[in-house]
RNA sequence: GGUCGCGUGGCCGAGCGGUUAGGCAGAGGUCUGCAAAACCUUGUACAGCGGUUCGAAUCCGCUCGCGACCUCCA
């Protein structure tokens, strides 16, 4: 196996962009925190796992094999009242937590599957799991970091951060802060030693629905530790890179990182990365003052926010257009310029794909090759896609010119076309994960393709005999279903709007 | 209040010390039966004020504005 280019990514961790260096030689091990399957996905969820979803794949073309890993969590994350999440979307519902999971599980797995990303290799759920995070609290209690209290479990941060004196490194936080700044009236906070501990097991209450006997109370795990659990069983105690959101930095990665070396003596991962948040209209997305949009609504168009739908695949191009660590901002407008954008690099992959050329060439080959390279490199910088696009998109107009003959195309040899063709085939769909939503591919779309070849036919004869009365009717009423007709030097081409 | 990040042409968005980013929109042109599409040409932007430097959007400081996290969050 050989990894095709060396890759920089940024690490949360050092805050520096370093050279990518796997613990084995070929292989990577990632980790990236999946959702809380409590509620319907919202559009940052999507964001997110488009993020690391474009990096999985990148990582896989660069020659990788990657085993990755993202979870899904159905116990242990609490409400600002100590309620658990799958608990009360449980009693709200009326159903049984795990159905609840369950539920939202699978329109998860569905909105992933819309917007075209892979699956990750284990996608493991925190409650098939319980006994193996009972024992990571046992092994914490074992090293001088957990404490129990009144059947709770507590993770000892003053003690550990002390003693390690990593606690806080990821998020940039001092422990000191922390307890000038803690809320005394939090959940539980008199049973803790420090403000700052967490819980890693917690008793439960009577009427909690879902708990497990354990050594110190039949209760649940902590929020944190599912993802220390279930990192370490799938891809051992020291793996290649750890990915999530923004927002889990703190606490989250925090705790978790404080979790693995409180249990195995080492940190867990050498890269962490996280994707930035979604802003609509310049600000954060929120319910309780209306600036929000549901991924449906976004496909449907029916939204204050938005003047139409949009295409699963054009918002996924949208999104490709920024950097994965910077905020994105969505509105109507910059969806409208992606949705055109989106298009234009379409018509050219097809255009690209029926050009041939016979000659050894020159003259065009050195610019064009060094195009390719640069897309390459450019997504090996921190997996720089908007920059890797925006390479594709020097070359398409020079993929037009060959076809219309502005640019001669047998001044490229055959094995830089062949380079092009593969370039923009890979980044495209195997990369960039977008798909040609005007050619589909299913067995209708062969019909149409028949038809849309006839009627294009019919409406050169009559455009041969000056029958501008007939071909114009063909185009017009085309128009009007949203086919818009290109004629070309060499023929009509077409496309559906 | 604390920590971190951002502010780029009409809109979106790369760049991170000297070279054209790119997309969308706009203007002029070529082509075309007309139109569309395509192609060519065209924009000299970096919040403000100082400083460092031969040279700054890019480094430093201050000011203003925005955002994230600090409490559940992708």
């Amino acid at each position: 196996m050989s990894i095709k280019k060396e890759l920089l990514v940024y690490n949360s961790l050092t805050r520096k962009k370093e050279v990518f260096k796997p613990i084995n030689e070929g292989f990577i091990g990632m980790y990236v925190c999946g959702p809380t399957v409590y509620s319907d996905v919202h559009l940052g969820n999507v964001r997110t796992f488009v993020g690391f979803d474009i990096i999985y794949r990148f990582l896989c073309y660069l020659g990788y094999n990657v085993r990755y890993v993202r979870n899904i969590t159905d116990v242990g994350h609490l409400l600002d009242d100590g309620e658990d999440r799958m608990s009360k979307g449980a009693k709200a519902e009326n159903l049984e937590p795990m159905e609840v999971a369950q539920k939202y599980t699978n329109g998860f797995h569905a909105m992933m599957s819309i917007f075209n990303a892979k699956k990750p290799s284990i996608e493991p759920r925190a409650t098939g799991h319980i006994l193996e995070q009972i024992e990571m609290v046992q092994a914490i209690i074992d090293n001088g970091f957990g404490y129990e209290v009144n059947g709770s479990v507590y993770f000892d941060t003053l003690k550990f951060a002390h003693e390690r004196k990593t606690y806080g490194k990821l998020s940039g936080r001092v422990i000191d802060e922390l307890m000038a700044e803690s809320r005394s009236d939090l959940k539980n906070q008199s049973d803790k030693k420090h403000p700052s501990d967490f819980a890693i097991w917690m008793k439960a209450s009577d009427d909690h629905l879902m708990k497990w006997n354990s050594p110190w109370s039949v209760g649940f795990p902590g929020w944190h530790l599912e993802c220390s659990v279930m990192s370490t069983k799938y891809l051992g105690k020291h793996f290649d890179i750890h990915g999530g959101g923004n927002d889990l930095k703190f606490p989250h990665h925090e705790n978790e990182i404080a979790q693995n070396e409180g249990a195995c003596n080492c940190s867990p991962s050498n890269y962490w990365l996280h994707t930035n948040m979604l802003l609509m209209n310049g600000k954060k997305m929120s319910k309780s003052d209306g600036n929000t949009i549901t991924p449906e609504a976004l496909m449907s168009g029916d939204s204050p926010h938005v003047s139409q739908g949009y295409d699963p695949m054009v918002i996924r191009f949208f999104m490709l257009q920024t950097h994965y660590a910077s905020t994105l901002d969505i509105s109507d407008d910059a969806l409208k310029a992606a949705e055109k954008g989106y298009k234009r690099l379409m018509q050219a992959n097809q255009v690209l794909n029926k050009l041939e050329t016979t000659a050894t060439g020159n003259g065009e080959d050195a610019e064009v090759l060094q195009l390719i390279e640069a897309t390459l490199t450019d997504m090996c910088d921190d997996f720089n896609a908007p920059k890797a696009l925006s390479r594709l998109f020097e070359l398409v107009p020079k993929i037009n010119s060959y076809k219309e003959g502005h640019l001669d195309v047998n001044q490229l040899s055959k094995s830089t076309l062949d380079a092009l063709k593969a370039l923009f085939h890979e980044f495209i769909f195997d990369v960039f994960g977008l798909k040609d939503i005007s050619t589909g591919g299913s067995e209708s779309a062969h019909i149409v393709n028949g038809l849309m070849e006839l009627i294009t036919d019919l409406r050169q004869d009559a455009r041969a005999n000056k029958d501008w009365g007939t071909s114009d009717k063909i185009r017009d009423k085309l128009t009007s279903l949203d086919i818009q007709l290109k004629d070309g030097k060499d023929g009509t081409s077409w496309l559906i709007n």
